[in-house]
DNA sequence: TTCATTTGACCAGC
DNA sequence: GCTGGTCAAATGAA
């Protein structure tokens, strides 16, 4: 059943969150890599790597207007590349199929026009971190390598609709092409063990980090950062603009902070500016009703790393 | 036993 | 009639 699109501000706010996550995970990543950060191993690499990957993949697929089973973005040319999807058929085939008594009807469905999609592609093979169930391959024409096709492994329980398309296309160097179609709506693709967060802060804590250049000023919205720790599971933190930042574009940067439905009792900036860290510098707040108050000249480049506890 | 993959068949669209 | 997307039985893996 395909789902209607959804209302202005929930998609603003779902894409807004989705590419935030994906923003996390790359800071994240740029933090291990680039300033040669010892890793005991507690936060994976490629996990990171695939959580950006995801981020936008549903941020495609949020942009094209929430549009579960029909989505664009990269305009893909070619028919080649423009299977028509429609997962409806299978509800008009696939049971009353079985009711009918004809034993064997595979492929009686119900072909789409005009479904476009949008492609990766990759040098290999990477997990996207999505539940993926493989329902065909096909070898293609003129295609050195068959096509893979692959459905959320959701589908059934959970409704999910969405489908991808793998596809070798070069061999020296190896290149991969991912075509997807359809948002994922079923809950828990991730590892569990993908923790955002550093696992050496203490069990009470959580340790927020994140570069305010995500929160580009084209944004007025509050900003859903999904944090973990060892002990508790998800908490949001929402990242409000001031209203100085709202209005006036130039003005200098205000972040409220504030963590939501949580308990913390303070925050502690712990650096900013590239990592130039200022440990011990405690922002306390009245109240995390009201958030906290992040003051920053020059708020664009500014990486952020907080502890709630 | 359950779940995922493989693979040949079926069928819509061109 | 050809091509590509999907189904579902058979098979394999855990």
């Amino acid at each position: 059943m395909m789902e209607s699109s959804w209302p202005e501000n929930d998609r603003k706010r779902r894409m807004v969150k989705e590419l935030v996550q994906g923003q996390e995970c790359a800071s994240q990543l740029r933090y291990l890599l680039n300033e040669d950060k010892e890793n005991d191993g507690s936060i994976n690499i490629e996990d990171l790597v695939v959580k950006v990957q995801k981020s936008f993949i549903n941020s495609l697929i949020i942009l094209n207007n929430g549009e579960f089973d029909e989505v664009s973005q990269i305009p893909t040319n070619s028919q080649l590349d423009s299977p028509c999807w429609d997962s409806r058929k299978s509800d008009d085939s696939g049971e009353s199929i079985k009711s009918s008594k004809l034993k064997d009807r595979r492929g009686c469905y119900k072909r789409r026009k005009c479904s476009r999609s949008w492609t990766s592609e990759t040098p290999n093979l990477i997990d996207d971190g999505l539940a993926w169930r493989k329902y065909g391959q096909k070898v293609i024409l003129n295609a050195k390598y068959p096509r893979n096709y692959f459905r959320c492994t959701h589908r059934h329980d959970q409704g999910c609709q969405a489908k991808k398309q793998v596809q070798r296309i070069e061999e020296d160097p190896p290149k991969y092409r991912t075509m997807y179609y359809g948002y994922h709506s079923c809950k828990a693709l991730l590892k569990p063990s993908q923790l955002l967060l550093d696992s050496t802060s203490n069990d009470s804590s959580i340790l927020l980090r994140f570069d305010t250049n995500i929160t580009n000023k084209q944004y007025h919205d509050d900003f859903v950062f999904q944090s973990s720790s060892p002990k508790e599971e998800h908490k949001d933190v929402v990242i409000i603009p001031s209203d100085d930042m709202i209005h006036d574009q130039s003005a200098s940067s205000d972040y409220i902070i504030s963590p939501d439905s949580t308990n913390f009792d303070h925050v502690t900036l712990l650096s900013y500016d590239h990592g130039d860290v200022i440990s011990g510098q405690t922002t306390s707040t009245h109240s995390f009703d009201m958030g906290v108050i992040v003051e920053s000249d020059d708020f664009v480049h500014d990486i952020f790393e907080f502890e709630f506890n």
